[in-house]
DNA sequence: CTTTTCACAGTCGCGCGGATGGGA
DNA sequence: TCCCATCCGCGCGACTGTGAAAAG
């Protein structure tokens, strides 16, 4: 088989209520309602009737949002003031690192808008200016299933979305399962002007037209920046971090599969030599097994999506190829090839079978910054040392773990892996209260929630948004979004970000930042974020540890009083953040390994694991500090100085 | 030499069952 | 006394990265 060669399913899943057929007719994944699309082109085509691309962009924010939908999605609301400060999208403004205030509530939502039918869509370089974007287009098949939208950049639809059986609620753990395509980005995209009838542009007003945040993006930036690796075992291991999104502009009433289909982002089979990841012959394209994951909660009201984070914390990926038959929470990858996540967004009927009455329900989103490498093992110790640092799986390999609980119980936010609290298909009503979308008070709050013990109170925080994200406390509780049309997806983030999106001002996307208070919910691990913020623990504090063995300054401790001290709580949770940022935004391995000799950089990076009897700057490159200077860090974040040393001291 | 597999230790949430307390 | 709700502790299981061994 050629590459990009759509694969078959070998064979038809009968489920009771199957929402895709599995089909074997040419390319396997070409439904009768959606044929492969060209979303760039379509954009440049087909704009929307009712929700132009500009109507978000500009200050469509509210009139999205006022399109009946708004109340049904809490973020709606400040998404609305956001529209009043934040008018149209700059990168001067971008570049200055502004963040738009909205519902005064400091907290950053990216966006990015819907695109169809826009001129800037039809250049996506206007949404979406990656320095350093190549515009490489990786065609995808014209068997496309599901077509990515509008991919910016080398993104594209996969081959063979072909699978589709899906079953209805009650089976939904068997739907989709054989998305079996090779599910390649890259291969054989049939060019730019097909399939725009599958747009989820439908002029009916019905279509969808949803826009997608990438809830945890700041921390996907960070993993992002080091090349993300992913294990996968033969069991099937959990992503980290997980896929997780809020959704807006869906029909309310409507119903709507969510799932996730991963594909190859390239041709190419990596490995990991002097430091960095480097292509090494071609990617195998054969490789067969699920290649999706459909939300347990699927299918449900667009209501129901909008209405709450939408986590993927529970897929899971393996290399096991007969994984595929009978477990849907795995996705079966290949070690050292790198994959591209998308989110799929399919209007079904109620019953959950797909309606194949119009072309249009289907949307397709892509994040570049979701790329990673599936590895069997990890090859990076900067991705490593971050896993352990954000994952609450990997808490035990927290060198100072025990100092990190000097608070009293009341101040333990230690980050919990609790299970996913969507586990409902349809959310009582109930719930709603339980989890306001926009959390203001989500630092002061802290002491008050009891994170683990609530349904719905996990949620509530901004989980994997570490406030050792270079975006800071604000950062913690972005939301980046994107409209069906636009994608990214180049796997030149790499450059795109470098030095951008590290500081917290040049966003990257060229999007304006809208802040939103987002409640937040990682749906999974809860408050990695929150916790250190407020105890003042977390890979910073780790670090610090390390550092004081031999330096003046000792760690500090939780910060006393946290919990009782609300007026101060914000500012601490933001120095925090922006000294936490500070070692994340210190580069790793990428910007050492492109500015230190990859030998040595690779003995160093490679299984480089930090203990605390050791000086833990030994093994760091002195590099580690290049978008800060010791002055500015030390400007910036005085009580980071001990990360920074521990960085950059050697 | 690279890659994969496996057992391991550590952490924490969940669920169960017992204890406790209040009200009928 | 009985019933019900709540609290608490314990054990199990899920999950993590580590590190050595096995496999290619």
């Amino acid at each position: 088989m050629q590459l990009g060669e759509p694969v078959l399913p070998s064979s038809t899943i009968n489920l009771p209520k199957p929402f895709y057929n599995l089909s074997s007719e040419g390319g396997g994944a070409t439904s009768p309602a959606s044929a492969p699309v060209d979303f760039q082109e379509a954009a440049r085509t087909e704009p929307h009737p009712a929700n132009g691309p500009k109507k978000y962009l500009a200050g469509g924010v509210d009139d999205m949002l006022n399109e009946g939908e708004g109340d049904a999605f809490p973020g709606t609301k400040p998404a609305q003031d956001a529209r009043k400060s934040s008018p149209v999208l700059g990168e001067d403004e971008l570049s200055g690192g502004r963040r738009y205030n909205l519902d005064e509530l400091a907290s950053d939502r990216y966006f990015l808008s819907s695109a169809q039918g826009s001129s800037d869509v039809a250049n996506p370089c206007s949404i979406f200016p990656y320095t350093g974007q190549t515009g490489t287009v990786y065609p995808g098949s014209n068997g496309s299933r599901y077509p990515a939208s509008l991919h910016y950049g080398s993104v594209l639809p996969p081959t063979g979305f072909s699978s589709a059986v899906c079953a209805g609620r009650s089976q939904f753990g068997a739907g989709y399962q054989f998305g079996q395509g090779p599910g390649c980005l890259y291969p054989s995209y049939p060019g730019t002007s097909s399939g725009i009838g599958s747009m989820a542009i439908p002029g009916s007003g019905t279509g969808p037209r949803a826009q997608v945040y990438l809830c945890n993006r700041p921390l996907w930036l960070k993993f992002h920046r080091h090349q993300t690796e992913m294990i996968i075992t033969k069991q099937g291991r959990r992503m980290f971090p997980f896929l997780s999104f809020n959704i807006t502009g869906l029909n309310l009433s409507a119903h709507y599969n969510v799932f996730v289909e991963v594909v190859l982002a390239d041709p190419n089979h990596w490995r990991f030599q002097g430091g960095k990841w480097v292509t090494c012959g071609k990617a195998d394209n054969n490789m067969q097994g699920n290649k999706i994951y459909v939300h347990p909660e699927s299918p449900n009201t667009g209501a129901h999506w909008m209405r709450q984070e939408i986590s993927f914390g529970k897929l899971k990926l393996t290399n096991n190829k007969g994984a595929n038959n009978n477990n849907t929470q795995m996705i079966v990858l290949q070690s050292l090839h790198k994959y591209q996540p998308r989110l799929h967004i399919v209007e079904v009927t109620e019953d959950g079978v797909e309606d194949m009455s119009n072309e249009s329900k289907t949307q397709t989103f892509t994040f570049p910054e979701n790329q990673f490498i599936a590895v069997t093992a990890y090859q990076n110790t900067d991705i490593t040392q971050l896993k352990i640092d954000h994952n609450p799986f990997a808490k035990g390999f927290r060198d100072n773990y025990d100092s990190m609980y000097t608070a009293p119980e009341n101040d333990r936010l230690t980050p919990s892996p609790t299970d996913s609290p969507r586990s409902h298909q349809i959310v009582p009503g109930a719930r709603y209260a339980m989890q306001p979308f926009f959390q203001d008070q989500f630092v002061n709050n802290l002491p008050q929630n009891r994170f683990y013990n609530g349904e719905r109170a996990v949620p509530q925080t901004s989980g994997l948004l570490s406030p050792q994200t270079e975006e800071g406390a604000a950062a913690a509780t972005q939301r980046w979004f994107v409209g069906p049309m636009q994608q990214s997806g180049s796997g030149k983030l790499d450059l795109a970000y470098e030095g951008d999106y590290s500081t917290g001002g040049l966003l990257p996307y060229g999007i304006k930042p809208l802040p939103l208070q987002t409640s937040h919910a990682l749906g999974y691990y809860p408050d990695p974020a929150f916790a250190s913020m407020a105890a003042g623990w977390g890979s910073r504090s780790t670090y610090q540890r390390k550092v004081a063995t031999g330096l003046p300054w000792s760690p500090r401790p939780s910060p006393p009083g946290f919990p009782e001290d609300p007026l101060s709580s914000k500012d601490k949770a933001r120095e925090e953040s922006s000294s936490s940022s500070t070692w994340l935004d210190t580069p790793h391995s990428l910007k050492s390994m492109d500015s230190v000799d990859s030998g040595v950089y690779s003995m160093v990076c490679k299984r480089r694991r930090v203990s605390p009897g050791s000086s833990s700057t030994e093994n760091s490159p002195t590099i580690k500090c290049e978008d800060l200077t010791a002055d500015e860090y030390n400007k910036e974040n005085p009580k980071g100085m001990g990360y920074y040393a521990f960085y950059t001291s050697s």
